[in-house]
DNA sequence: TCAAAATATGAGGAGAACTCATGTTAACTC
DNA sequence: GAGTTAACATGAGTTCTCCTCATATTTTGA
């Protein structure tokens, strides 16, 4: 973002904007979707929009920081309400929570927490492991916070290469609820089912 | 594609725009990749462009077409070469010669065999299953033909779900790979040993 | 040889992205 | 509560990309 909005009126608009992004996004997609009509819808002049986001990146970033903050939230509530005593019953609610927001949530289905990868990778950084360690990747962010959820609230101990183990999980499940979504507009339940074996499978190495 | 270039002249133009295209997108990513310079650097005129594909979105996906082509072929080759005895050994076969075409395929970093998915899962059918049988997405035709090499080289039976197992092993591989090479500009190696650790996991409850 | 089909071409219309100069409102200090 | 500063508001206009289309040329095949 170009400028945090530090007034109350001026977070409602960032917030209106947000939200028509949301909105547009599940009726024109991501390609089709103009700065301009998003000002239009949330009543701001588009020279407005520009204060706050540099582009049309800008304001998806946003918005998938907007749906990352929502999930993990509503992640450690769930946790917290009722702690799973398996770590496959956390597997199995981590992924129904983001089924429902996929299916409840505006906008989910199309950005979720990803990027709308510009340019490759961005700039090649030398240091190998430095992108990941930077978190730049918001599925990075929910790996490790579903890790450290999972290490407090299971007592397992947090053995080798199990960071790494979560990003991939989370990477692969993302992907293939994506195409459980692309299949079937409510989610393809034989795909979401699969999805859980995935996970489920994998972990288990770094889990047992 | 608008129309199917007949003669040899256009079909040459045409393979020039795919790899200027290819080049292209490794330099500045697909947002900011421009039908016009891509005219440019063919030396073709915009409007012969445009007498061949519609827009920049039918050009990424000849590229993706002309990527899932050359892919399939060399897995052929390799398979036909030097049959593996075991199916895990397939597996490592076809994810090494993924990463290799990751690393020398101009423009396969960016694009590999995935549409740029523009709307949301285009128009919603009612018929759950009928996107996935229609083969809409190249992931799926992929999938389709490793599942018929795997089976017939290695006399698998061709149990229930087969077809579906091999769709999301190749969503999810497709994921961790993209991520390997977001996170390393030659593909991490240890996210690709995870990687085809994920899959074999996976797949060993259809293939056992 | 000649008609039909395929191909070539680039100026220009349509429209999206983004800027900027100028005016207004809120917040904070003494 | 006057004054100063920082935040915010605005939209016409510039730039750039996408894409079309009328017209001209080349290739094909009977």
């Amino acid at each position: 973002m170009r400028r945090r909005p530090a007034q109350r009126r001026s977070q409602e608009r960032v917030e209106r904007m947000l939200d028509e992004c949301a909105r547009l996004l599940d009726e024109v997609g991501y390609a089709a979707l103009t700065t301009k009509e998003v000002a239009r819808r949330a009543e701001v002049p588009i020279g407005t929009f520009y204060q706050f986001f540099t582009d049309k990146q800008s304001l998806v970033r946003a918005l998938a920081l907007r749906n990352l903050e929502a999930y993990l939230d509503r992640i450690s509530s769930r946790l917290a309400a009722a702690p799973p005593s398996d770590w496959t019953d956390a597997v199995d609610l981590v992924i129904d929570e983001f089924v429902l927001m996929k299916r409840t949530t505006p906008g989910f289905g199309v950005v979720d927490f990803g990027e709308v990868y510009a340019a490759p990778g961005g700039p090649a950084l030398p240091g190998t492991q430095r992108m990941l360690d930077e978190a730049l990747e918001n599925n990075v962010i929910v790996a490790d916070r579903l890790r450290s959820l999972v290490v407090e609230l299971l007592g397992v101990a947090p053995g080798e290469g199990m960071s790494r183990a979560f990003v991939v999980a989370v990477e692969a499940a993302d992907a293939v609820l994506k195409l459980a979504f692309r299949a079937h507009p409510e989610g393809d339940p034989d795909l979401i089912a699969e999805c859980k074996r995935l996970v489920r499978r994998y972990l288990s190495d770094h889990l047992a």
